[in-house]
DNA sequence: TTGAAAGCGCTAACAG
DNA sequence: CTGTTAGCGCTTTCAA
């Protein structure tokens, strides 16, 4: 044994095996009506022996369904990702679907290619991260004869949509951060985008939510936005912030790590100089000190609504809504 | 628009609308010889026109190969099973495949479903982080008419195998210990199979390295094996840990984090009290102070190697030997 | 250069 | 109860 040597076994070699008609094979498979016991369990009998298995790509072209759920993610690097491909693969496969896995990278152009090529798979429905902008995109997605749920970065309200509300999970972030005493706020964002065609709808409702609620805060609040690539430079004005108790809010875990990280290495002590939030709340560091404050998103539920509305469009129904879970600030030992 | 309305086109429709054959249709959009530029020039115009996309399943059906390649994994928790999984996503798109993702949740039953339903969708080749142990099913894979490759947890030496030397791994890591002046030293294995039919393989690799190692380390090392799932528990007896340096080492990153913050809880300093070494590296940690030491995999490597092998088998080529790939001690601040 | 026909493996509809 | 036929969408002969 080598692995893989053995032969494939067809409905037809069973037919001709059992001296019967492919049609009567199929009556046993698939128990269906209409055949004896006795040649059922022949069949069924030869065909367990011989190992036969249905082939579903065939059987697929015939029933018009693939029972599979294109997935398009940026990567699975980040742990939001890899919890969200993780929990629709769970829920899929528990409903009997499969799941293709393809990874743009954060690359549009990648994306497109991913789409077009799971449409050419003809896989049931498309669950969708894009991180593509541009309204011929849009509208491309919009022809396609099979149906496409956004899934954390919205696309537009063309297309069901689940995540959660980027703006006031923001907006809550400098809430919390306020509540705990802080009165000089820096918002670390991810860059703005360098290509029209860049999806950034998370990115830039976190920001809003954000500045608006800075500016909700009024006169006693001082606050900074940093967006640039060269963030922890900007930060060594922390002799500035150090003046007085400030505090970060980043955009994401990882941020928030290296943001420490770079702290700590200036001596800065955390919270008690400066403190530091994050946004994602990765679980792997519930176990790491300083436990870090952040916000946390439902991911394994955004998955499961993802496949329902998946399955709902694919079984017909057009009556879909958008599904915004619900965020929760997490509060650690940073703040 | 609403998303997935549109309405899928065939060559067979094509043909009709171009008033031509199908076999010309075909001619023209895999432009082979024997069509006229202007025929060709035709078809390809209103096909893009009408957003034809071939039906691949279809084309999988008579070329005798679906370009996709079965995943199977426990979970994309662990990030070394996100890792690879990218890896593998992203080396088989570059080269063409898709892949079908499935997570087996550490249940062999759950993993002989997967496989099942795999081989039913006619994947070309299986990618297998097996967690099942048991005669029969090896000669069951082995049977399948696609090949196999497995990964991380080596099944039987019927299959190719990419992963690390779990033995010499853990033996370094023992050494390293050693090398940080440590005398005193406490392994943290997973818990021995539930049942027969669990794997593990990488994990008793690990445990036989340890023990071998610190056998070798001779009479002058002191050494426990903790394998029970109340481990922290059983570190409390850290109080007579605490009498002379000691080490723990981590079957991986996570426990190594329970363990420090169990550690930390009870006022224990690491490294200077404990010392504390997880395996597997992940990257994230590498922004947390104090740095973990650890052991890690080339996961990015390994899943590529996986691929090569994967598409080796494929194309025929049955002189396939296993991957070993090298890892690496990582120096930390917790030893 | 093009068309017609057969077939991949399966299911469904219609006869018998 | 069972067989035959047609067809899913494509590719691949083999004729014309």
């Amino acid at each position: 044994m080598s692995g893989g040597i053995g032969i494939a076994i067809t409905s037809k070699d069973l037919a001709a095996l059992c001296g019967v008609s492919q049609g009567t094979v199929d009556r046993a498979l698939h128990n269906r009506p209409g055949i004896s016991p006795k040649t059922r369990e022949k069949i069924l009998e030869t065909a367990a022996r011989l190992g036969y298995r249905v082939d579903q790509r065939a059987r697929s072209l015939v029933k018009g369904r693939t029972m599979t759920l294109g997935v398009v993610l940026p990567d699975l690097e980040r742990r939001f990702f890899s919890e969200i491909a993780g929990s629709i693969e769970d829920n899929a496969r528990q409903r009997g679907y499969f799941i293709y896995l393809t990874l743009t990278r954060w690359d549009p152009d990648e994306e497109f290619t991913c789409v077009e090529r799971l449409a050419g798979m003809q896989v049931d429905a498309l669950i969708l991260f894009s991180v593509r902008e541009d309204p011929l995109y849009e509208s491309y997605l919009g022809g396609l004869s099979i149906p496409v749920i956004t899934v954390g970065n919205r696309l537009s309200q063309a297309f069901p949509f689940v995540g959660i509300d980027d703006y006031a999970a923001a907006g809550d972030a400098v809430g919390y951060i306020l509540s705990r005493g802080y009165r000089r706020i820096l918002y670390l964002s991810p860059p703005p985008a360098l290509h029209d065609s860049e999806n950034i709808y998370a990115a830039s409702r976190r920001l809003a939510g954000c500045i608006d609620a800075l500016r909700q805060a009024g006169r006693g609040v001082e606050s900074w936005i940093v967006d640039t690539p060269d963030y922890l430079m900007k930060l060594d004005m922390i002799g500035f912030i150090r003046e007085r108790r400030a505090a970060i809010l980043c955009s994401g875990d990882l941020y928030a790590l290296e943001v420490m990280y770079h702290l700590a290495s200036r001596g800065v002590r955390i919270p008690s100089e400066v403190g530091v939030m994050g946004f994602e709340a990765v679980d792997m560091l519930r176990h790491v000190r300083p436990a870090l404050s952040s916000v946390a998103f439902p991911a394994d539920r955004l998955g499961a609504r993802a496949v329902d509305l998946a399955l709902q469009r694919i079984h017909g129904r057009e009556d879909w809504t958008d599904a915004i879970l619900e965020h929760r600030i997490v509060e650690g030992e940073t703040l």
